[in-house]
RNA sequence: GCCGGGAUGGCGGAAUCGGUAGACGCAGCGGAUUCAAAAUCCGCCGCUGGUAACAGUGUGGGGGUUCGAGUCCCCCUCCCGGCACCA
């Protein structure tokens, strides 16, 4: 055995053996239980960054760790290759996007590997390849066809100058990233897919998955944002024609303080408002100026104008002055809303701004009124708890005045009656929605309608390097779907995009081409695919990345679902949500999970077993991913220097030296401001490259480190000095196993597990119960904790107390042999190849298993409970494991301690917490 | 603006179900080894007072519940993620 630790020499022979016996193939078939292990696939944006080998060894850890288990595990890695960076980059240097994006595509692949990932590579896929895309291109005819996908209009951000849309991200200000023009807001049509029609599905869905962070649940549930509402109309006559205005509210309680109504600039009304009204229209083109992110219409100042024109309110007959809104949504609902200002702080707002006058109609006043009679009743027959007192003391709170100067919070509540509204006065929210809509319902002018947040998904995308939406336009045939037959429509290759507008366009090659239908010339669709597309379905066809005959066989049920899917937080919602979607499409078209034709022996399904990570019930096929684990970004420090005129140049940390508090630049020894901790970006230089980090100290090391330094859910910031203390433990360990095997070989098997452990001394008993302590620990750790830096920081501790163990007897030398054994196998899915490498030295020829933990190694006769004396730490005594209540208190009350702090008071109460403390109240 | 998170020593973090706050690691300090340095090994290390024993204090800020709160409840501040065309 070599005497020095040296990373670059293991871990290549180790990557080399791999790739020889194709260690990481996952079997489709086999008798032992499936795991189906997935990071998110990386943006083939050049070089791997933090946040990928981050992401990607956590995979790792659990993977190799189920194939400790015995599982059959299957982890696989794609690219999702389409996107706005290639554009950017074309635009740039002028290589086409395909050429920019396989290239970076291999030099990621060779860090992939450089950093041993147990990874599939015989199931690889790129998202831009046409054996990819043609299936996406597939579904969506089918989904055309059956009416899934619809075309309508929508709205996008236009660059006048550049004479292109936008994403929401290039939009900088108001203003296009590269030309600076005012964006402006403009309606094209496009396809959608028709999310709302499983919204209730992709709601209740969330409940089946007890395997995803609650967080992320909520986030997904308030996004799809379900709530009970009334929809209903204004009537009113303009130009001798009757019509209506409709709404949908929430709060139709309120409907009798409704003092005017607000529409979207392009509503119709508004149209025909402008038309005789030259200011109206002025302020309506500037409603149309600006972005479309809907973080920029919250945080817009909110404005308006009056139409002039009014509606009929349904209910009291009144007149309703109609206005135009900036922050109504054409595109949201019915595009016009319903305001009341006394209940609702945005129009309250807007109604101070211009006037308008303000209604109260609810008293949450007398609700809290009629509450504190009820205190006030249960007052006079007994003391009330902390918590009433404290509900009671909120409600005083709550009973001051209305007025229309201020908004209060109260005027916003749903715990109020009804007052100022005729025949509806005293009812509550829920009878007043009731007795609403009862009465809108029979005058045919509303009834009760639930409604979602959530929105159609929108996928056309007026760019080039995305995958092309099968549809061919006729003149006479209209938007015809391209035949299975004629799939894939390939994207050509070789062009390079020039920031105005979509290449395609240009390309007549691409564009002319025949009906399908009744074989006239016509125009190929230039719009592609959103690429969270792609993604949606990327995890199914990792069962079956080959199958040429269709979009999945039968693979897909037997891998399906992923068992655990790792990736950042910022997909919480759109990513996630969209796969979820796509999976009951293609559930629901027949795709899996129906019945099915298999060729071959099956897969065994996933097991359910305790404690093994959640698994779902019958209905498999509903939800992709059983478990969901989101990880933190990783983060580093910044630092910048500022030019006169105010620009700042930033450093990589990497070339800034820090002494005595003081950073200045290794170049030129001149101080640098830090500028606090960020995310790692290039706009912020403070980026590491995994690159570097391997070539010094072995892909091991970096594996360690970013497992160790934070746990996976937490942001994750960069240290050098941590990194090193990583190595260090390696070289540690490397050398524990070096000493041990330089003594030869010891006795099979080893004398130690099992009964007799009074025959042994003491110092072997403790380090006996700290390994199979620390076994339990790990594997709890990582299999449901999912929390690796407890688990490294528990082998930690282990290997510091055999550093301590002393002696060379035969005894010692057993202990540490089966303690260094299960070390190397408890790290080994976090640092794959040293932990090969000292396993081989240590069981020659033996396969790794996960050690089992030895119960009668734990056992512990006596065991040391925390002292209290009035919560506070005083003391400790030493009790029998097995020692009574009663026993443990009179020994805590004899204690010397108890005895000094008590000051001969006598004890009120003895709390004892069995295996924990006591805690004496005087 | 709305939705979801987070805040613990000089630093990253630990404390899993309300029960010893600071495991493990980094940095720092002291020592051993060395001609010297690097590497390695050993010890100390929240803050305040004290030679010490010990005492007080301490988990972003304010209030509360409890025998006991980093953990639960209410209010506030700051930071981060998402907001539908970045991925």
């Amino acid at each position: 055995m070599q005497e020095k630790y040296l990373p670059s020499e293991i871990e290549g022979a180790a990557q080399a053996q791999w790739a020889a016996s194709q260690a990481y193939r996952a079997h489709d078939a086999s008798d032992r239980p499936k795991y189906y292990c997935l990071s998110m696939f990386p943006y083939p944006s050049g070089k791997l960054h933090m946040g990928h080998v981050r992401n990607y060894t956590i995979g790792d850890v659990l993977a190799r760790y189920h194939t400790l288990r015995g599982y059959n595990v299957m982890q696989p890695m794609g690219w999702d290759a389409f996107g706005l960076p290639a554009e950017n980059a074309a635009i740039a240097n002028s290589v086409p996007p395909a050429t920019w994006t396989y290239a970076n595509i291999d030099h990621m692949r060779a860090q992939l590997q450089a950093l041993g990932f147990a990874i599939d590579w015989s199931r690889e896929l790129a998202t831009c390849k046409p054996d990819y895309y043609r299936w996406e291109q597939w579904l969506f005819t089918r989904l055309f066809e059956k009416g899934v996908i619809y075309k309508k209009m929508a709205s996008v951000n236009w660059d006048p100058v550049d004479a292109t849309v936008l994403a929401n991200e290039q939009v900088i200000e108001g203003r296009g990233w590269r030309s600076g023009a005012l964006v402006e807001k403009r309606d094209i049509p496009m396809y959608f897919f028709r999310i709302t029609q499983y919204a209730d599905e992709l709601l209740s869905g969330l409940d089946s998955l007890p395997g995803w962070p609650e967080r992320v649940k909520t986030m997904q549930a308030n996004w799809i944002g379900k709530s009970v509402g009334v929809r209903f109309a204004f009537p009113y006559t303009i130009d001798g024609q009757d019509d209506q205005l409709w709404v949908f509210t929430t709060r139709a309680d309120t409907i009798m303080g409704v003092t005017f109504c607000a529409v979207a600039a392009e509503h119709p009304l508004a149209t025909r408002a402008a038309r005789d009204n030259p200011a109206l229209a002025t302020f309506i083109a500037e409603c149309k100026q600006g972005s479309v992110a809907e973080a920029d219409m919250a945080t817009m100042e909110k404005k308006g104008m009056d139409t002039g024109l009014s509606v009929t309110h349904p209910l009291t007959g009144e007149a309703i002055p109609v206005w135009v809104g900036n922050y109504v949504l054409m595109s949201y609902g019915e595009g016009a809303v319903m305001a009341v200002p006394a209940h609702d702080e945005r129009d309250f707002g807007f109604a101070k701004k211009y006037g308008l006058p303000i209604k109260q109609v609810i008293d949450a006043r007398e609700s809290a009124r009629q509450l504190q009679q009820a205190i006030a009743d249960t007052r006079a027959n007994r003391a009330l708890s902390a918590e009433e007192a404290d509900y009671a003391e909120e409600l005083a709170e709550h009973t001051t005045e209305f007025t229309d100067r201020v908004w209060q919070e109260w005027y916003g509540s749903k715990a109020g009656v009804c007052i100022n509204s005729g025949k509806y006065d005293g009812l509550d929210y829920t009878a007043a929605v009731d007795a609403i809509a009862a009465d809108l319902e029979a005058l045919n002018l509303g009834e009760k309608k639930t409604q979602f947040r959530l929105r159609d998904w929108g996928i056309s995308r007026q760019r080039y390097w995305g995958c092309p939406i099968p549809i061919v336009h006729c003149d006479t045939c209209g938007d015809v779907p391209v035949p299975a037959g004629q799939l894939p429509v390939v994207l050509p290759e070789d062009v390079v995009p020039d920031g105005s507008g979509n290449p395609l366009n240009k390309r007549a090659d691409f564009v002319n081409c025949s009906c399908p239908k009744c074989g006239a010339p016509a125009r190929r669709e230039t719009d592609t695919m959103d690429t969270f597309v792609e993604s949606s379905w990327y995890y199914a066809r990792y069962a079956c990345p080959d199958f040429d005959g269709g979009m999945f066989d039968a693979r897909a049920n037997d891998w399906l679902p992923v068992d655990q899917y790792i990736g950042g937080i910022e997909h919480a919602i759109l990513h996630l949500l969209y796969a979820r979607f796509f999976h009951k499409l293609m559930r629901d078209e027949g795709l899996f999970g129906a019945e099915y034709v298999r060729s071959g022996p099956a897969l065994s399904p996933t097991l359910p077993q305790a404690g093994r990570g959640q698994t779902l019930g019958p209905n498999r096929f509903d939800e992709p991913f059983a478990n969901l684990l989101t990880q933190g970004m990783v983060i580093a420090d910044t630092y910048y220097r500022e030019a006169a005129d105010g620009k700042k140049t930033w450093f990589n940390p990497a070339d800034v030296e820090l002494r005595d508090g003081v950073a200045t630049l290794k170049s030129d020894g001149q101080p640098v401001i830090a500028g606090g901790t960020e995310k790692m970006s290039k706009s912020k230089n403070n980026g590491v490259d995994p690159q570097a980090l391997i070539d010094q100290y072995g892909a091991d090391t970096a594996r360690l480190f970013t497992m160790f330094a934070a746990p996976p859910e937490q942001s994750l910031e960069w240290s050098d000095a941590g990194v090193e203390g990583a190595h260090r433990f390696l070289k540690r360990l490397w050398k524990l196993v070096y000493e041990h095997v330089q003594g030869g070989p010891l006795p099979n098997p080893l004398p130690l597990a099992g009964e007799g452990a009074n025959a042994r001394p003491k110092r072997i008993n403790d380090l006996r119960r700290q390994l199979h302590q620390t076994i339990q620990k790990v594997s709890d750790d990582i299999e449901r904790r999912k929390q690796f830096n407890t688990a490294i920081a528990a082998v930690m501790e282990l290997m510091n107390a055999l550093a301590r163990l002393e002696g060379d007897d035969a005894m010692t030398r057993s202990v540490r042999q089966e303690a260094l054994e299960a070390a190397v196998v408890m790290l080994a899915p976090i640092v794959p190849h040293i932990a090969e490498a000292l396993h081989a030295e240590l069981g020659p020829g033996a396969a790794m298993t996960w050690p089992v933990v030895d119960e009668s190694a734990l056992v512990q006769d006596e065991i040391e409970l925390m002292l209290q004396v009035n919560g506070k730490l005083r003391g400790q005594i030493r009790v029998a494991a097995t020692a009574p209540r009663e026993a443990i208190e009179a020994m805590a009350l004899a204690s010397e301690a108890a005895q000094k702090h008590l000051e001969g008071r006598p004890p009120k109460k003895v709390v004892v917490v069995p295996g924990r403390l006591v805690n004496i109240v005087v």
